[in-house]
DNA sequence: TATTGTTATACTCTATAACTATA
DNA sequence: TATAGTTATAGAGTATAACAATA
């Protein structure tokens, strides 16, 4: 028998770190809903909208690799967002079975208001002190390379 | 004219961390739905078992509440649980209009495997140095508060 | 009367399978 | 043949409104 078998990679600290890190995500998760309802979207449509920068068109299967879901999802999403003006579908010069995502000027405008929303810092954050903000900014900056 | 109308509160740095989190939270929501899937279970029935804590039985309002969805929500997403044999509905003594959840031998053992592999730290925070690494525990305890 | 949880309904999100157009 | 996106379908997640049981 491999006594090893649950034996959780990474030090004691890293562990303890991320336990925190989940706890913060199942948070989050809870907030994007009625977040995303004040600018009526749903959670999902958020996520869509964070990554669809403008002025940088995105493939519809480039979004649904990074949203880990089936290619037919992206279709209802986007179908919705552009019903509403949000975003537009573009044909691919390169690859004509391609369609790449652009934002409208309206869309560009409620991602800057939905991103705006959700990085205002809560107010535990900002009872840190200024050492300690810089600190999480480049502990954070390393962890998502 | 309300120039400060769009001033976002807190300070630099803690913008610029928050945003950073954002960045984390959006790669984690695409993050759960594989682990959940390895499982059998759906992003949002993880949120629910991640908050049914073992021996900390929690009213079906509470459990909505936490959520920040509908009480009609929990009720289905409880059914599904109950079905396979996760939760159990218990009348509470104190008030018979509440309806508290505990979880089940394999609803714990399942739990405690969820979190097992959501707790797993990435490789990214293994290559911070132990130092760093402690100072974000400091960091998150107190962002948690 | 107010509150807890359920039911009915409608819409969104999601995966699977079959399809179309293009490569 | 293989790939990008769509359509059809079914099940899960979600909010609203109406309801039953209890406070």
């Amino acid at each position: 028998m491999n006594y090893n078998a649950h034996v959780k990679p990474g030090s004691p600290d890293s562990c303890e770190a991320w336990q925190l890190m989940v706890q913060l995500f199942f948070a989050q998760r809870a907030n994007l809903p009625p977040l995303a309802a004040e600018l009526e979207l749903s959670p999902a449509q958020c996520h869509v909208l964070h990554l669809i920068e403008p002025g940088r068109p995105i493939p519809m299967g480039q979004l649904a690799e990074t949203l880990a879901c089936h290619a037919s999802n992206v279709t209802g999403l986007v179908d919705r967002l552009e019903s509403r003006g949000l975003v537009r579908r573009r044909p691919s010069p390169a690859d004509r079975r391609v369609k790449v995502l652009v934002l409208t000027q309206t869309g560009s405008r409620l991602r800057t208001l939905l991103l705006d929303r959700m990085t205002t810092p809560p107010d535990t954050l900002g009872r840190l002190s200024v050492s300690e903000q810089r600190a999480l900014v480049r502990i954070l900056t390393r962890l998502l390379e």
